[in-house]
DNA sequence: AGCATAAACTGAACACTGTTCAATAAATAA
DNA sequence: TTATTTATTGAACAGTGTTCAGTTTATGCT
């Protein structure tokens, strides 16, 4: 029955979203379902693809809302920090994907074909993450220091991720690996410290 | 026209791993079709279901064997490094990626559920990997060195494997990373710096 | 007001998927 | 030779993404 006043173009595109995105944490990438989301809310299969085009433009949106909540995430972990900012920073990054592993997943499940081009709305969102991790990286490093700061943030973001992707990805639980978020933690510190980093921020010592 | 004699069991397994992983390779996890490899394979879909018991563990099959094509790899490329053997070691964990992203990729996509018990076969063929890396680690470090090198290496093979994961799944093309096998590297030497290493081998310098 | 036009929305249709299982064919045992 | 066990098939079922003719609704124009 062809509502077309219940919601804007907009509002309908954020009610995709947000059923979309309540569906993928509930049963992950695997089992997402684009009919279902579509039932989810109150519409049918067609207007997804009227809305988005495709189902994997849909998923992208999604996965763009899990950065935004990510990157929020760190911010309030940040905030809330003592000195040691890099380690609320890696444990930060870790604990969201720990509460969120379905969403946190998808991010990377969800390989899409080479011609898919990326808004720039979308990347806006992912790069918000490194962005972050890039200016408290800048923070700890000394003013002389001659390494490339955003691409050494870029490797350090790489190092948790891995540390993360094997928590979640259960190969880390085959290799009876207890602490991993302390691992990834003590692997960025050694990498900052050899680059002139003394723990406890830039300032003390 | 159930034959039976075409192929013993084990043949029979042999065979459909490997028309799997040929699949698998040419399209990737979330095209991969049992249906397909059973066409391949020259039986039907139900056969799948007597050997294996479900996709699930064919897939497991054909993991486990890309798990072992990578440790031979490695023993390959090690065989014939010179004195950087951690370099030799990081560059072809690296390249057996890069040479078989579908396959690399498949590892890590396909998610077994909390239920799914591993073999002990498929255990040893995943731990493959590790061990190697293990026994450079150990080689590379002082013998009074009081880390663990086990938790060292797996930390290592993670912080790898993170940048492999955003090398392959594109994330670093996004982020403008021009050589993200060495910034692996670099990683790599700077924490077995923090344990006691020396770049070109235990005995050098 | 009425009418034409344009836009939103639906849901059946198509070709696929994993999984199950009755039926069948073939090898082995009696 | 016959009975039994085992391997193999492929149709059936419930689901998937994607397309698109057809319907409903809102808007613009007389």
């Amino acid at each position: 029955m062809g509502r077309r006043s219940d919601h804007t173009r907009s509002e309908l595109r954020s009610l995709l979203v947000e059923q979309g995105h309540g569906l993928l944490a509930e049963t992950g990438f695997a089992r997402f379902s684009g009919r279902e989301v579509a039932k989810r809310a109150g519409y049918s299969v067609g207007t997804i693809y009227n809305v988005f085009g495709s189902l994997d433009a849909l998923l992208t949106a999604i996965n763009s809302r899990t950065f935004l909540l990510w990157a929020d995430f760190l911010h309030r972990r940040l905030a809330e920090a003592g000195e040691d900012r890099i380690r609320a920073l890696v444990f930060a990054y870790f604990d969201f994907a720990l509460a969120h592993p379905q969403l946190w997943s998808a991010i990377y499940e969800h390989r899409l074909s080479d011609d898919f081009e990326l808004s720039e709305e979308d990347l806006a969102d992912r790069s918000s993450l490194t962005a972050i991790v890039e200016h408290e990286v800048r923070a700890v490093l000394p003013e002389d220091c001659a390494v490339d700061a955003a691409r050494l943030s870029r490797s350090l973001v790489a190092t948790v991720h891995g540390h993360c992707s094997f928590a979640i990805g259960g190969t880390f639980a085959l290799l009876d690996e207890a602490n991993p978020r302390e691992s990834a933690l003590a692997r960025v510190r050694e990498s900052l410290a050899a680059h002139g980093y003394c723990a406890g921020g830039a300032s003390a010592l």
